[in-house]
Formats: structure tokens, C-alpha cells, sequence
DNA sequence: GCCGTTTTCGGCCCGACTGTTTTCAGTCG
């Protein structure tokens, strides 16, 4: 028997992707690129492993997937090659589609160079652009020329995608700058960060003001400025001295509803709301709803933009085309998990292990916070750098809980856990009647990340099923924007939490996020727990929460799926059930 | 290439901005 070759969804993703690119240079009609670009995004957002589905032989009911490609997914998972993309890359190097990251560059301007200019590559194109030889080019000019120069520049200090929190921060301040700009009455951030994505690309802002061209010139003149990529009466970008791109929109405040809708995006989600806005004999764009005989509905806000299309507002999280729409217009959609749905952080970390805070401290940065339960985590002993505690120090450390306890009253419920290192071989740091002491166990993956899948998968399952552990702490390890998680089997560890019961953490942490939005979706799916914490070390820490919610809710979350929402007597029936 | 409470064929979202052009093509979101 041939072995099945083992490729992931977005390994899946990544082929589509690329055919979509060569054929694009190709000269292919658009609607085929499209098909094959919207079949990698579907590949991406599933919430099951595309394996499975394609072993019950029902690719062609995940939308998008018709009878061509649900074919070329078959030979890729038998054989391990598609020999459509093989025979495409004789026609179109492959080496031309990294030339499709400079701005400004499509795969248009890609085909012409190549075609009449015999360029191939990156390197190619800038000695060309160098040497004047693309001004001569049919459609080309002086300023074409110098864009690709000044493009190629910006492709080479880029710094990829921003982690979430700090975009939020440049966002901020971003926003009191423009705040400030005479006749701006309100900023909105749009795009990829007001859907709570974990990385964002360039930031996307609105502002509602009746003297757009003021706003546009003061943008495009904010200090730090490197670059004006466009400048027009109502959007202008810009990239900012430390590589971060941003771009503006200005709408009147009667066409803000339409035009946060349009720049929230995403563009996917956009394209289903025109679809469906057609149907019903109207035409959507960033200004208005259009009806046939031309007439204007003005929505100030999205509400309005959602209802003329028969549709609740949805939140801007589940913007992504992912069933949406769908859910929706079937009455369906989710009621999302809040802020005010969170009366318990159960993951800290206290001076007993490298928190700043004591544990009285803490308890009273959480009372502030309105929270009603919350356990104090520690780091266990076995990584190293942290100083985490020893299990002679456990009985100890339960003495100051108490103490505290006795102090706070019934205002909050302290817990005593731990966050238990899975060391490298697999066992747990603490033997079992040291975990048995704690009132919740977090086992959490911090070193020898890079084992080979099936070793540190197994150092996971090992501590899923191990019956003291309650939590598994930022699952993969990921740390954005650029360390990888481990490469775990996610399958198996799903199966393996659903078994036994276990809660998976979303980290809250913007440089972890982990679960991201796909896996917790998937950990739903499967009736998983989800647990949302900030891992905080300071105070401040606790103040993550939100992101780690963002994630939540791109997720579908609801309350009753995150443990972290139940009542006490509820919280504490659970871990008491979990341990005997 | 996908898809169907107008369709199994003929459609497939909408507009801003730029640069090259004399009315439009390419790129982007």
C-alpha cells in the first residue's frame, strides 16, 4: 500500500495559491484565478483536516470546490504531486511570481517584463529599472520606473506582517493624531484590526469628516512619513519610518455606516455582501446602497448597511467569509462571547515564580478588574530561567493563598495551580502527588519545541491524558510575529483533549494568541473547553484580555464554551469531577 | 473554475488612485 502523503490544509492552500499566480501571469481569464484563489482560502479557513473529508469523499460539498479541483486534491493525496501545477511551471518560471510582491506589481506588468524584457526575477528587474531600460516598455514611463525602484525598496525593508498588539498601539496613536486634525468627528480603525486578526498588514483607518481633502493633506504630512504611496481626495497610504504601512479613508458622517463596512472588510466577506446586495436590486460600494433607478440609501452606521439587506449587524470578527453570511440570513449566527462575560483569569503568575507582583498584589489588580475568580499559576520548577517553584514550596505558597483568601473575603476566589513545564522527554515536571495538590493544572510546552512531530506531539498527549492536568497553556508555543509553533500533529491533539476532557488555553498574550482563531474553531467543533487567560506576569498584563477575547470570537465562540465564563459552583464542580 | 428560489449556460462586486494615455488599463483593497 502507497503511503498517503501527509499534506496539511495549508500546505493545500499554498499549491492552490501558486497556480492561481502562474496562471494569472499566464494570461488566464480572471474567474478561473479567482476560483482557484477562493478554493485555497476555503482549504485554509476549514475547520476540519481536508484529509478526512477527502477520505469520505466529500470535497465537492466544501463550497468552492467543484468537480476540477476536487480532482487535482485527489492526485495531490495519493500521489504527492499535481501534475497540472508540473506542467505549468514549464510554461511560466516560477521565479516570476515573487516579482508579484513589489507593489504596485501584477501579474500584468509581471507577463510584460518577462515577455519583452526577458526578465525572471527580482534581481533582474531591479538591474533593469536601474539601467532605464523598462521606461520604453508599452505602457510603461519614467514614473512607472521609479514606483518599481521605490517599490522595491519598500518591499526590501517591509517588515511582514505586525503582531496585533502592536498595531493596536500604533493605532492609538494614530488615531489621537488624527483626532486632532479640524473637522475630523470620529476615527474608526478598520481592515484586519478591527476584525482582531492575530498579525495585521497595513493598518486600516476611517474617519468621518465633510472636508476630506484637509484630512488627506494632513495625513500624507504626519512626521515620520518615508513614503506617499497614494494620495486622493478620499484615501491616501503612506508608510511610516518604522516600515508600517497605513492607509486612510474619509467619508461625511451620513455615508460613514457603508464606508466602515466597506473598509472592515474583509474583501471576501465584501464580495458575499454585493452578491447578496444584487439580489435584492441593490448595488454596494464604501458610499452608499445604489437602487436600480439610481436613487441613494445613506447608512451612517453598519447596522443600517446590515438591515437594508435583511441581514443582523455582524460582528466584525466573523467578517471572513466563513459562513457568515449564511448563518446570518438563516437567523444563526452565534451569539458571541463578551468581555462581560469573564469573571475568571485563570492563568497568572505571581513572585513565587517570575511575576512581578505578590499574590496579594494580584488579587487586588483582579478585584479591580471586576473578575471573581482567579488562580495563581506558577512556573514549575524544570525551566530553568524562570526560577518556577519547587514542590517543597507548594504547601508554602498554599499558606499565603490562604492568607490572602482570608483578606479578600468573598470578593474573589483564589486558586492554587500550576503552570507545569512538559519537559523535553515528555514527563511532567511535578510527579502526580505534587500536581494533586493544586486546585488546577496548566501543562505547558516551552522548550525543545523544534523535536520532530511525532516526539513533541507525544510530550502533548502525554500531558492531555495525564487526569491532573485541567489546562493545555498556548498549545503550539507560537511566538509572533515570526517563531513558529510546534509542529504538532493537531488532529491527534484535538482527538486526545476531546477524550480527556481538557480545556484548551487561547492565550491572550498579542505576542502568543495561541490557539489562533482556526484551531480554537476546530477545538469547538469537537466540544473541547476553551479557556481565554493573559499568562500575566504584571499588572498590566491583565489588561491583554481583549485580544485573547478577538481571537475567541473570530473562533464563534459563545460564553458557554469558554470555561472561563462559568460561575464558581460551576468552575469548581468541574475541576472536582476532573480530579477524582 | 464554480454555481443556480430568475439560470446546467452565462454570468461572476465595486470604486479609488495612478500613469499613460486622449478614453483607459493596471493595481489595490
Amino acid at each position: 500500500m502507497t503511503p498517503i502523503p501527509n499534506i496539511s490544509n495549508s500546505q493545500l492552500a499554498q499549491v492552490f495559491n501558486q497556480v492561481a499566480d502562474l496562471l494569472e501571469i499566464k494570461g488566464e481569464i480572471i474567474y478561473k484565478i479567482l476560483a482557484y484563489r477562493k478554493a485555497a482560502d476555503a482549504f485554509n479557513d476549514l475547520d476540519r483536516n481536508v484529509h478526512d473529508i477527502w477520505q469520505e469523499g466529500k470535497l465537492q460539498e466544501i463550497p468552492g470546490i467543484g468537480k476540477a479541483i476536487a480532482e487535482k486534491v485527489d492526485e495531490l493525496l495519493t500521489t504527492g504531486h499535481l501534475s497540472f501545477l508540473e506542467k505549468l511551471t514549464k510554461e511560466v518560471p516560477v521565479s516570476l511570481t515573487e516579482i508579484l510582491r513589489v507593489p504596485d506589481i501584477g501579474p500584468k506588468k509581471v507577463a510584460l517584463f518577462w515577455k519583452q524584457a526577458g526578465i525572471t526575477n527580482l534581481d533582474e528587474l531591479a538591474s533593469a529599472a536601474k539601467a532605464g531600460k523598462l521606461r520604453s516598455l508599452p505602457g510603461m514611463g519614467e514614473k512607472s520606473e521609479q514606483k518599481i525602484l521605490a517599490g522595491l525598496e519598500a518591499l526590501a525593508r517591509r517588515s511582514g506582517r505586525l503582531p496585533l498588539g502592536k498595531a493596536w498601539l500604533i493605532y492609538q496613536s494614530l488615531s489621537d493624531q488624527l483626532s486632532k486634525i479640524p473637522g475630523v468627528e470620529k476615527v474608526e480603525s478598520a481592515g484586519s484590526l478591527r476584525r482582531r486578526r492575530d498579525t495585521v498588514g497595513d493598518l486600516d483607518i476611517l474617519v468621518a469628516s465633510r472636508q476630506p481633502d484637509i484630512v488627506m493633506d494632513a495625513f500624507v504630512n504626519f512626521p515620520d512619513v518615508v513614503r506617499v504611496v497614494g494620495h486622493g481626495d478620499t484615501k491616501s497610504s503612506v508608510e511610516f519610518s518604522n516600515g508600517v504601512s497605513a492607509q486612510l479613508w474619509a467619508h461625511p458622517p451620513e455615508r460613514f455606516g457603508t464606508a466602515l463596512q466597506y473598509a472592515t472588510g474583509s474583501k471576501e466577506h465584501n464580495v458575499r455582501l454585493r452578491e447578496l446586495a444584487l439580489k435584492r436590486g441593490l448595488s454596494l460600494s464604501e458610499h452608499s446602497l445604489t437602487r436600480t433607478d439610481g436613487s441613494e440609501i445613506l447608512c451612517s452606521t453598519e447596522e443600517e448597511v446590515y438591515a437594508a439587506l435583511g441581514l443582523p449587524w455582524i460582528p466584525p470578527e466573523l467578517r471572513e467569509d466563513r459562513g457568515e453570511v449564511q448563518a446570518a440570513l438563516a437567523g444563526e449566527l452565534p451569539l458571541l462571547i463578551g468581555m462581560e462575560d469573564i469573571i475568571a483569569e485563570l492563568h497568572t503568575h505571581s513572585n513565587w515564580s517570575d511575576g512581578k507582583l505578590t499574590i496579594e498584589e494580584m488579587a487586588g489588580e483582579a478585584i479591580r478588574r471586576g473578575l471573581k475568580i482567579l488562580a495563581i499559576t506558577d512556573h514549575s520548577t524544570g525551566l530553568g530561567i524562570t526560577g518556577g517553584l519547587s514542590v517543597e514550596k507548594i504547601p508554602q505558597q498554599r499558606r499565603e493563598i490562604e492568607a490572602v483568601q482570608s483578606k479578600v473575603g468573598n470578593k474573589l476566589l483564589l486558586l492554587q495551580g500550576s503552570e507545569v513545564e512538559i519537559m523535553a522527554n515528555g514527563e511532567l515536571a511535578f510527579p502526580d502527588e505534587a500536581l494533586s495538590q493544586f486546585d488546577l493544572v496548566i501543562a505547558s510546552l516551552h522548550i525543545s519545541l523544534r523535536q520532530p512531530s511525532e516526539k513533541v506531539t507525544s510530550r502533548l498527549l502525554n500531558a492531555i491524558r495525564n487526569p491532573h492536568v485541567d489546562i493545555i497553556g498556548h498549545p503550539t508555543g507560537r511566538l509572533l510575529p515570526d517563531r513558529e509553533g510546534a509542529d504538532l500533529d493537531m488532529d491527534a491533539v484535538f482527538q486526545a483533549a476531546a477524550e480527556a476532557g481538557v480545556a484548551m488555553e487561547i492565550n491572550a498574550h498579542p505576542s502568543r494568541l495561541d490557539l489562533d482563531d482556526i484551531n480554537a474553531r476546530r477545538a469547538i467543533a469537537l466540544g473541547i473547553p476553551l479557556s481565554i487567560n493573559t499568562d500575566a506576569h504584571a499588572s498590566s498584563d491583565l489588561d491583554l484580555l481583549h485580544f485573547g477575547l478577538g481571537i475567541a470570537r473570530r473562533s464563534w465562540a459563545t460564553a458557554e464554551q469558554v470555561i472561563n465564563t462559568w460561575p464558581k459552583e460551576r468552575l469548581l464542580k468541574w475541576l472536582k469531577a476532573r480530579h477524582s
